[in-house]
DNA sequence: CTAAACTGTGTATAAATTACACAGAAAAGA
DNA sequence: TCTTTTCTGTGTAATTTATACACAGTTTAG
């Protein structure tokens, strides 16, 4: 019942697959958390609404992939990533077996044109209590990176590049609010996050701001 | 500047990889918290300690390749197993490109009785502060387990199999404070894992200990 | 220069965490 | 069998942390 050892070490012959990477792009748009998606263009799931993804090319990492993908299908580059998790049913792609490992961005869409590349048919922000049916497990790859989201942003501040290098309380606020889809009160909210001791106030001002806010950046970034 | 879409769409010619994975598995012994190491037989690394790990061989998943791969190497089987990272640095492995999906495992190594198979030169436990040099990047994986492993073990009493059935609280605690290296008071103990409410008292007591212990069971597995 | 909209701050209350001690139950040993 | 030893189970006071809440000062808009 003891396989050999060809079935576990590595040989020049070993076992390959096809690695994909998929990206669940987070952008806060009108003061609400949305969901970038693509619309495929062929088959499978030719129509239907998918994350961007795609696979990873020979001598790149998954991270290397994950540029490539969202540049090569949105035009989207420079996007602060997270690990997600990696799945590998093994008939989670009907053309051949693939694994997929998962990441999330988040972005600012201002300073994110999405530029619609030719071999998908459609390039869209959803909100999230407005998704379209989607292909493959994406739901789950969804629920998945929104978990890792929230708890990213709640204990350890990783706002990706949604906010300017120097910001506001209120800005950082507003973005927790719409992150976490709940109401915070400003003075308990000032306290739980200058404590955790990862800002620090420039000592100067938003201007063009109603009651003169002081502008605060990331210490260690 | 824009790539063609042949380099990010699954096909039939897609680039493919070999995927290999590692599990760190802990075990609980004489009140202290293990690491299960295997010494190579062969290049590279030969002679160097590593966690158990090789390849995911075709038509398996990335779990089923951890239990295929510590049958193997070890003869353990039957291991409650969780995911941890996926590692894509291109020089990972010498011999030919790798990707690695990192898991840790729990176990009570009574129940489980290591048994060196033939292509390995060494199946042992080794205490964490007592670790060898090791191959790879396997410190990092470990470094990674045992953080995720601790926050499992303390926000959602994920145990894996280091506890029969029935339990006594004190031989939960004598585990966190094992698995989290520091001790806890009884009470507080006690109130803090009771009210996460997954812990049932099944009204019954641990014969053959002082002091007619309480056994518990947990709720929902 | 007045109104409107925003910023920055402190305190009292509630909730959660921590520190701490003793009576009862079972086993071990005389 | 009874005395000692070792373990279990529990409550409360003190501290720390989280929550609810209001007003005076600054800046833009008109």
């Amino acid at each position: 019942m003891a396989q050999d050892i060809t079935n576990v070490s590595v040989t020049k012959d070993a076992y390959e697959c096809t690695i994909t990477v998929d990206c669940a792009v987070f952008g806060f748009q009108e003061g609400v958390l949305k969901l970038l998606l693509i619309q495929k263009l062929a088959e499978p799931f030719k129509g239907f609404w998918l994350l961007p993804g795609g696979i990873m090319q020979e001598g790149k990492t998954t991270e290397e992939a994950v540029k490539s993908v969202l540049l090569n299908l949105t035009g989207l580059k420079n996007i602060h990533q997270e690990q997600v998790y990696c799945y590998s049913d093994v008939n989670r792609h009907p053309l051949k077996r693939v694994i997929t490992i998962s990441y999330y961005g988040l972005i600012n869409p201002e300073n994110h044109p999405i530029i619609k590349q030719k071999h998908v048919s459609g390039v869209e922000w959803f909100r999230l209590d407005e998704l379209p049916e989607l292909g493959f497990d994406h739901e789950q790859l969804i629920k998945d990176a929104l978990n890792l989201l929230k708890s990213n942003v709640e204990e350890r501040l990783i706002l990706g590049e949604l906010l300017p290098a120097r910001f506001t309380l209120t800005e950082l606020q507003d973005l927790f609010e719409a992150l976490l889809d709940k109401k915070l009160d400003r003075r308990n909210f000032r306290k739980k996050v200058l404590q955790k001791g990862l800002l620090a106030n420039t000592g100067e001002k938003k201007v063009g701001a109603k009651g003169g806010p002081d502008l605060y950046t990331f210490l260690n970034k």
